[in-house]
Formats: structure tokens, C-alpha cells, sequence
RNA sequence: GGGCCUAUAGCUCAGUUUCGGUUAGAGCGCACGCCUGAUAAGCGUGAGGUCGUUGGUUCAAUUCCAACUAGGCCCA
């Protein structure tokens, strides 16, 4: 007879196979069709809010690793809230105005968007940006992201844009906007401002200058044998057009400098280090050095301007290097990047005479009207018969270039709009609120508040076409600025109904509320600036346009979660922006994470050839498991990324999916409302189970709330690997296979394992967002939401966790140990095969006796051996002696007794039925029973 | 060059952080074996670590301090 036919084996359809990459868009059409987010809005109604602010991602390209692994952590964060009680909605974002963009679109343009307006630039880059839009949508949605995707939020959206005005508008009108100079790139040829990112190093020859600066402070301050000398600071530098400019000279405060005199009786300061080289290349063989002192000691001193009769400051820089030049340096706030910073730290002016055309202003004794680099030659000129001009040598060096013209580009400041740090006290006022949040890790307040702490006033200014206008008017008469609460609201208003456009589109009279007069002059006509702001400033008040505007969201956020690099980007912009009009942070927590990196720590870059994209892994692995990696990387430290990792990822989802699939299976015939054991009637092994249980969902549930998601991966894997697999599971098999269908002892472990699979589904669904569903569908309906995301992690009862069973499995746990050791080691021998096949002899201390007799018939189906004698190892002659617990021996020997053809146990009731002359009294009992 | 951070087995993570103290843990992978009633599954045993390097503090450091190296982000 074939007694297979009788046993209770596991039956399910739930596939062992994921096949994730097929069936990951099955469960995403249903969960369109359900309209999953909207059932899970439904079933928290009314709960404690969970307020996670997405930072909006840039809306060009697809996405990458960085943006999967930051939009995947949130929504896991988002999914364990809810499931953890709250009400936790997501509105996803985009960041869509900015240089990137217009970039792009320029390069898709060509020529032609030199006859284009300012509004028709504008609507391709709406284009452009929607159309990435779509695409980044589609993206984050594979990955199993739920969210308010049909409604998102769009920095380019008109009620958004309005939101930016009227919070542009506080400023404007809190006083905490200023006007001021600033050195930009500009190209002259094609008479635009140029960003950072437009400009191209390449080859270009300059005709490099040595120049005198005579000292007019004496230098007998430093050293009485030089009191009443003549002395000059020597410069060096490879833009002599910007030498009428000059304000300053700057040396380091710690290299040291040397007077050095010539034959002549010329008194030269530069330095000490470059001082042989310096002499030999300016010809001058013979000299003396007099003094030597550190540049600091010179800070704040006098000198003569070359040209003019103007003070030239001398002051401290860290950037001064000796690698070229003579250790000082020439400065001109108004035409260099450093030249400004140092300029605002000693209150120079940057000062620019130089017009939209490279042409030097009528100002600029000598040389107006010239084009900047054709007075290169003529400025040297005049420094030589000023007697300033120690040499002049042409060198080719790297030099900006305009990225569209390919034209040199010079530095030049223009007016600009900031937002000032001091007036409003916005520093300070950042600074303690900075305090109150609280920053994961902790390190990452130290990062922003030395930030905030140095950082300079915020330009706000762009000169550019796509972006929202800085909607502040100029009366055309006086000059001035004009600005009011009517204006912006005026303004705001217009870009609610037709988009910041219209302030490109409508001529002043129609953008500024009649009858409107200039308070100064009471002028009545009005130029509209045209300088748009820094996309920093869109997403900065988000928490203005969607948090605060939509009502079923709130600011301050609970959480803004973004990579470590948003402290300088979203973090800071959002904190100076809500402090500056709202006085506090608009985010209660701030979780950063690293970045992506591949398999050796190293970045990942095109140019490297490391970079893996999201794409591959979604069609390779399944989208799942890109969620499992982000959950199993401890996101504090950079994530690592390699095939191998995937590998091991992959063998860990397969782990998982089976444990709950086996669950699945031994579930087929039960029915928890009906067939559930209480639970002080169920066997002890089961409620040893659920003790573990209990024990991980606490556990779990906790790294929920801590953000500590690679926890959870760990003890989920852990969990399903050594509790369930290898042991429970294990032994529980004979007693599910082989024990009547509804009796007790096979009903309380159903019980066990249905509660441990109402627990597992739940507690992996935040992560395993897909395979949490699958199961889901297989696990009956009624009572149920449509979706586990929609149910809420599932409270164990408090009785559950028992210690003193905890501590007695324990010990049983250990003997198991060493009884597969000694097990293991009579394979080896092929004594026995399957440990079915042996009978064991346990041989325990006196003392141990007791705990283990209470077990003595359930050892061999915890061992999972015919039989277990238990004994004291004193009296036991032969067998393995323990090294793990001392005074533990096991004997293994082969079972003498026949083997069950139905449970496979060799026991000596086999055949004691005629009829059944192969199988063993327990299975018969049981085949009567059915 | 500056600021912040990281460095435990091939991989992913515990632990040591508020007491520094005997042979540093887990899973995966790997090797070998068992099973064939979770089967493109399951079980067992085993081999893997100078706790980045070098100094210092200490009776004692992977754990505290410093420097260095490698890597990351942000500045310059």
C-alpha cells in the first residue's frame, strides 16, 4: 500500500518560483485597479497623522540606483508607518524649473532659440520637464512605491509657482532681501550670464604680469632697520585687465615673506620660498634679504594701486599657494570667485567697470571703452611707464570658455538679488532651530550648522529664462525698487490662474496693480526685474506649497529623508526658507543616507563603467529584490551595490518566499476562526514558536520605528532560516504529516504557523511589498482589506512570550546541537544515513536529568531519531563527549528496530497489525482516526 | 587643501558605544555529507576574521585617544 496517500503533506498553488519579473506588473495592475492608495487613505481616516515630506527629484533623465534606493526607503518608511497605526500619506514631488533643464533644451534647440522668447523657451522646457515627469513616474512605480502619484506635486505647477512668489514675497517685504554685486561668468560675444555648469576649461594664452604694489604703510612696523624704506609687494597675475579693478593683495597668514633688496635699493616683498626663482626670472642677480616675517603680520597694510591713486589693502586668503606666482596675490573682488569671498570678509566693493559688451565704463581712466582683452596689452604698456611692471611673459594655461560660442569668458560682477543672512538675524535664528530637530544620525547637525554657520549671504539671483521670476518692479523714474504686499499678492495671484509666465508675457503696466505710484519719486511707470531665482528657493518652500496648502498634509513635517548631500541642497534651502518667514524648521526629524557605491566602496561613474542601473536589476532580479537591498544595507554608512550582493540577496528572498510558501501549504486545510487551538491547550513546542514570535515582532516593529530596516531584513531572514526552517518547521513535520488532519496536536501547530504567517506577511510587507501581496492573496478573504498594505502589523498577545519556556528551550536547544554533531559524525562513519535511522543515547549529568525527563518522550521528535534513551553520562561507557556543555555524551547507534513505512520511525510496534504489517501502532491509531 | 562621515570573516549585518577584561557572533556564500513526503526545495557538519594600518593611554583595547591609509558626501 502506498501510505504516502494518507499523510497530511503540504499543498499549495502559491508558486516556488517568483518569477518576480513577470509577476511584480500583475500585482501592480492590481493595485491600480484596486486603487490601493486611495483604500489605504480610506482605512486610516481619522488616524494619527505621519507627515514624510518627499524632497522632489530632479525631473530630467531616468532614474538611478541613488534615486531607487532614496524613493524605495521612504516608501518603506511610509508603509511601516501606516502599518504601524498611523495615517501616513505620500505625495510625491518634482523638482522641474532650473539650468539642467533649460540646458538641455537649449541643446535640442540649437540656433534657433536665439530668435525665441523668453515664453516660448519657456514652454519646451515644460515639455521637457513633463515629459521626464512621466518617465521617472512610471519608474518609481515599478519599483512598487505607492503614493498620490496622479496628483503629485510640481515645483512648475501654477499654484506652486504662485506659492514661491508670495514666499519671495515675505522676504522681499520682511527686509531679509537685499541687492548687491557679484562676480559671474559672462560671455561677452554672447552677452549672457553663464553658470558654473556652461562653462568649458580648455587652452588659452595670457599675457602674464609681474607687478609692483608700493607699500604705503611702513614697514618699520615689523622691523625698525626697515622704518622709513620704500617697499613693494610684487603680484603676479594672468588677467592684467583686471588690474584697473584692483581693491586688494592677498598673502596666506602663515607663509612666510621676505623683504628682499635690490642692487637699485628697491625694497621687493614676496615669498621667501619663491624668492630665488622670482629674482632670477625677473633678471635681478644680486639682493639681500633683509627681513622675513609671515604674511600675517602684513594683514590690513597699505598699498599704492600701479595705475592709480587709490589704496590697495593687503590682506589674508587660504587659498594663496606658492605653486606659481610670488605668494601674493592680486585681487579684484569684482572679477574673480575667491576675490569676492575675500572682498566681502574685508569689505571691499566688487568692483566691475566693465559693460555687457567686455568694455571698460567711462569710469576707467585710460582704458574706456576698451574691450578687456584688447587692453591687455595696452594695460602692461601703461604699467611699464608707470615703472610698476617688473616682467611680462605670455603663458597658456586652462581658462573658462563659453559652452555655446566657445569663446573666452571673463568674471564680472552684476547686481544681484540675496537673501541676507544677518538682517532678520536668519543665522542665528537658522542656528537654534537647527537644534530643535533632530538629525539622523546625529552627526548630521554638526554638517548643516557649520554650513549655516559659514555660509555666506544666499544669492538668489539666475539669469535665466526658465525659473519663477523675482517679482519686484523698478520704478522707471527714480530707480528704486518697488515692492508691496499688493504687488506680490497682485502678482501671485496672476501666476495662480496662468503660470509665472505671464510675468514674461505681460507688459509692467498690466503685471503691477493700477494706479500704483512709486513711494520715493511717485512715479507711475515700472521696469519688472528679469532675473529668475535660484531653483533652491522652488523646492526650499515646499513645505509652503504642499504641506501647508493641500489639508490632509501638515508642516512641519514629521521627516524630510534625502542623501547626505541635500545638507548643503533641500535641507538647507527648505531651513533658511521656512525659518526666514516661519521662524522655525519646517521638519520635526531629518534622515540622511549615503550613496550608492559599487562592490568596492568606489562612487559609481559613467566613466568608471560601474554604474549599474535600476532597469537591469528590475529586468534581471525583480524590482523586489532592489527593495530588499535597500532594506538590508545599513543606509547610514554608503550602500554598496555588486552582482554578488544581488546574489546573496536573491538567496535570501528565495529563503524567505519558501518559509512562507511551506507555511502556506501545512495551512491548506485550516480554517483559524474553526480550527484554531487556545492557547494554553497548544503543545509546548508550538508555543515556544510563538514566544520567538512575538519576541521578533517586538523586535522588529521597534527597527520599524527606528528606521533600522536592515534590522528587520536580518531577523526576518534569520528568523524563516534558523527558527522556523531548520528547527520548528522540521519538527513539527512528522506531527503535521503524520497525526490525524483535525486533531489537537496537529491543529495547535496549524494554529502556531498560521499566526506565524499572519505576523511574517505583515512584518515584510513594508519591504517585500510585492511577495507581502502575493501571499496575501492566497490567505482567504474574509476579513481582510483588499491589500496588506492597507492592514496594520499584527499585535501579539502579551502571553505569548513566556521566559521560563524560553529558557528551558534553550537548554533543549543546545543538547539538540550537540546530538547533530554526534549524529553527523556517525553519517560520516555511514552508520546511519537519514537520522531517522539511528537510536540515540543521551547521557546528561546528575543535575540535568530533571530538566530534560519532563521531555523525555519528545526528544526523538525534537531530535528527529527513532528513539532517545536519556541516562546519566556517568554510566554511559561509549559515546561522543560534548565539548560545547561538559558532562553531555550522545550515542549513536543504528535503530535495530523496523522502519515505518509510513512515518518512516523505526519503532517496535511495526507490524503488530497484520494488515498492516509495515506500518508502526502510532500510524495505525491515526489511519483509524481518518 | 577644509568640514562631516565610514572602515568587524568572500558578501550583508550583530557585538564592544552609559563597565575597555576569558576561545569576536549570525545568516548567506564556499567545502563535504544526508535526504528525496517544502524537491530547480529541505537538513547537518566544517573551513573562513592580525575587528583598515601605526602609535599612545591602561595591568588589559576590536572597544578610549592621535596620526596615517582607503573610501564617501559637501566645499575650495
Amino acid at each position: 500500500m502506498d501510505y504516502k496517500q494518507t499523510l497530511n503533506l503540504p499543498s499549495t498553488a502559491f508558486p516556488m518560483k517568483a518569477n518576480l519579473i513577470k509577476n511584480e506588473p500583475v500585482i501592480l495592475e492590481s493595485w491600480d485597479e484596486m486603487k490601493v492608495y486611495e483604500i489605504i487613505r480610506k482605512s486610516s481616516r481619522g488616524r494619527p497623522q505621519y507627515m514624510l515630506h518627499d524632497g522632489p527629484p530632479y525631473a530630467n533623465g531616468n532614474i538611478h540606483m541613488g534615486t531607487a534606493f532614496n524613493k524605495i526607503l521612504k516608501d518603506i518608511i511610509v508603509k511601516s508607518r501606516q502599518m504601524s497605526g498611523f495615517d501616513a500619506p505620500y505625495v510625491p514631488g518634482w523638482d522641474c524649473h532650473g539650468l539642467p533643464i533649460e540646458h538641455k533644451v537649449d541643446s535640442e534647440l540649437g540656433k534657433k532659440k536665439s530668435q525665441m522668447t523668453r515664453v516660448e523657451i519657456r514652454r519646451y522646457c515644460r515639455e521637457y520637464a513633463e515629459r521626464f515627469i512621466d518617465i521617472q513616474r512610471k519608474e518609481f512605480k515599478r519599483l512598487g512605491v505607492l503614493g498620490e502619484w496622479e496628483r503629485p506635486y510640481l515645483t512648475m505647477n501654477y499654484h506652486y509657482e504662485a506659492s514661491i512668489v508670495r514666499e519671495f514675497g515675505k522676504f522681499a517685504l520682511n527686509g531679509g532681501l537685499m541687492r548687491s554685486k557679484k562676480p559671474i561668468y559672462w560671455c561677452m560675444s554672447c552677452k549672457t550670464a553663464l553658470a558654473e555648469a556652461e562653462v568649458e576649461y580648455g587652452q588659452h594664452t595670457s599675457p602674464s604680469i609681474y607687478v609692483k604694489f608700493p607699500l604705503i604703510t611702513d614697514l618699520g612696523r615689523l622691523d625698525k632697520n626697515l622704518e622709513g624704506r620704500a617697499a613693494s609687494i610684487v603680484i603676479w597675475t594672468t588677467t592684467p585687465w583686471t588690474i584697473p579693478a584692483n581693491l586688494a593683495v592677498a598673502l596666506h597668514p602663515d607663509i612666510e615673506y621676505v623683504a628682499a633688496e635690490t642692487d637699485g635699493g628697491e625694497i621687493l616683498i614676496l615669498a621667501a620660498p619663491l624668492l630665488e626663482q622670482c629674482m632670477k626670472s625677473f633678471g635681478i642677480e644680486n639682493y639681500r634679504s633683509l627681513s622675513v616675517f609671515k604674511g600675517i603680520a602684513l594683514e590690513r597694510f597699505e598699498a599704492r594701486h600701479p595705475l592709480y591713486d587709490r589704496s590697495s589693502m593687503v590682506v589674508l586668503a587660504p587659498y594663496v599657494a606658492l605653486d606659481t606666482g610670488t605668494g601674493c596675490v592680486h585681487t579684484a573682488p569684482g572679477h574673480g570667485r575667491e576675490d569676492y569671498d575675500t572682498g566681502l570678509l574685508y569689505g571691499l566693493d566688487a568692483y566691475s567697470p566693465v559693460d555687457d559688451h567686455g568694455c571698460f565704463t567711462d569710469e576707467v581712466e585710460y582704458f574706456k571703452d576698451l574691450n578687456v582683452f584688447e587692453a591687455n596689452p595696452v594695460v602692461n604698456k601703461k604699467l611699464a611707464e608707470a615703472g610698476r611692471l617688473l616682467k611680462e611673459q605670455a603663458i597658456t594655461h586652462e581658462y573658462p570658455h563659453c559652452w555655446r560660442c566657445k569663446k573666452p569668458v571673463i568674471f564680472r560682477s552684476t547686481e544681484q538679488w540675496f537673501i541676507s543672512m544677518e538682517s532678520n538675524d536668519l543665522r542665528g535664528k537658522a542656528l537654534k532651530a537647527i537644534n530643535e530637530v533632530k538629525w539622523i544620525p546625529s552627526w548630521g547637525r554638526e554638517r548643516i550648522y557649520a554650513m549655516i554657520a559659514n555660509r555666506p549671504d544666499w544669492c538668489i539671483s539666475r539669469q535665466r529664462a526658465w525659473g519663477v521670476p523675482i517679482t519686484v518692479f523698478f520704478c522707471k523714474q527714480c530707480g528704486k525698487v518697488v515692492i508691496s504686499q499688493e504687488i506680490i499678492d497682485h502678482v501671485a495671484a496672476l501666476v495662480e490662474k496662468e503660470g509665472a509666465d505671464v510675468w514674461f508675457s505681460l507688459p509692467e503696466e498690466k503685471l503691477i496693480p493700477q494706479g500704483t505710484t512709486c513711494p520715493s519719486c511717485g512715479g507711475s511707470s515700472f521696469i519688472k526685474e528679469t532675473d529668475i531665482l535660484d531653483v533652491w528657493f522652488d523646492s526650499g518652500v515646499s513645505y509652503a506649497a504642499v504641506m501647508e496648502r493641500r489639508d490632509y498634509l501638515r508642516s512641519p513635517a514629521d521627516l524630510y529623508l534625502e542623501g547626505s548631500d541635500q545638507h548643503r541642497g533641500w535641507f538647507h534651502s527648505s531651513l533658511l526658507c521656512s525659518v526666514g518667514t516661519r521662524g522655525r524648521a519646517p521638519y520635526d526629524a531629518v534622515l540622511t543616507h549615503g550613496f550608492v557605491v559599487d562592490g568596492s566602496g568606489k562612487a559609481m561613474h559613467k566613466s568608471a563603467g560601474n554604474v549599474i542601473a535600476p532597469e537591469d536589476i528590475i529586468k534581471k532580479y525583480g524590482a523586489e529584490i532592489i527593495r530588499l537591498w535597500v532594506a538590508a544595507e545599513d543606509y547610514r554608512d554608503n550602500v554598496r551595490l555588486s552582482e554578488e550582493i544581488l546574489q546573496r540577496l536573491t538567496e535570501a528572498y528565495r529563503r524567505i518566499r519558501n518559509t512562507c510558501r511551506y507555511l502556506l501549504g501545512n495551512l491548506s486545510d485550516f480554517n483559524p476562526a474553526a480550527d484554531s487551538v487556545p492557547f494554553r491547550d497548544m503543545e509546548e513546542l508550538d508555543r515556544w514558536a510563538l514566544d520567538r514570535l512575538a519576541r521578533l515582532n517586538e523586535r522588529l516593529t521597534m527597527a520599524y520605528d527606528d528606521f533600522e530596516f536592515h534590522l528587520v531584513y536580518h531577523g526576518l531572514h534569520n528568523f524563516c532560516v534558523l527558527d522556523l526552517s531548520s528547527f520548528y518547521l522540521d519538527i513539527i513535520k512528522d506531527r503535521l504529516y503524520t497525526s490525524p488532519k483535525t486533531c489537537r496536536e496537529r491543529r495547535s501547530a496549524q494554529t502556531a504557523m498560521s499566526i506565524i504567517l499572519e505576523t511574517l506577511i505583515r512584518l515584510m510587507a513594508p519591504i517585500l511589498s510585492f511577495t507581502a501581496e502575493e501571499v496575501w492573496g492566497y490567505m482567504g478573504r474574509e476579513g481582510r482589506p483588499q491589500s496588506v498594505h492597507a492592514d496594520i502589523f499584527l499585535p501579539l498577545s502579551p502571553d505569548y512570550i513566556d521566559n521560563d519556556l524560553a529558557d528551558r528551550w534553550d537548554t533543549i536547544i543546545a543538547v539538540r546541537k550537540e546530538v547533530t554533531k554526534a549524529l553527523e559524525i556517525s553519517r560520516k562513519e555511514k552508520v546511519i544515513g537519514h537520522s531517522l535511522d539511528a537510536a540515540v543515547t543521551l547521557g546528561v549529568p546528575k543535575e540535568f536529568i530533571s530538566k530534560l525527563a519532563r521531555y523525555k518522550d519528545d526528544l526523538r521528535f525534537i531530535f528527529i531519531v527513532s528513539s532517545v534513551t536519556l541516562t546519566e553520562s556517568e554510566k554511559m561507557g561509549s559515546g561522543m563527549a560534548s565539548e560545547a556543555i561538559p558532562g553531555i555524551k550522545v550515542l549513536v547507534e543504528p535503530s535495530r528496530e523496523p522502519k515505518c513505512d509510513r512515518c518512516w520511525v523505526r519503532d517496535p510496534s511495526v507490524g503488530s497489525d497484520p494488515g498492516h504489517p509495515t506500518v508502526c501502532g502510532r500510524c495505525l491509531a491515526a489511519m483509524n482516526e481518518i
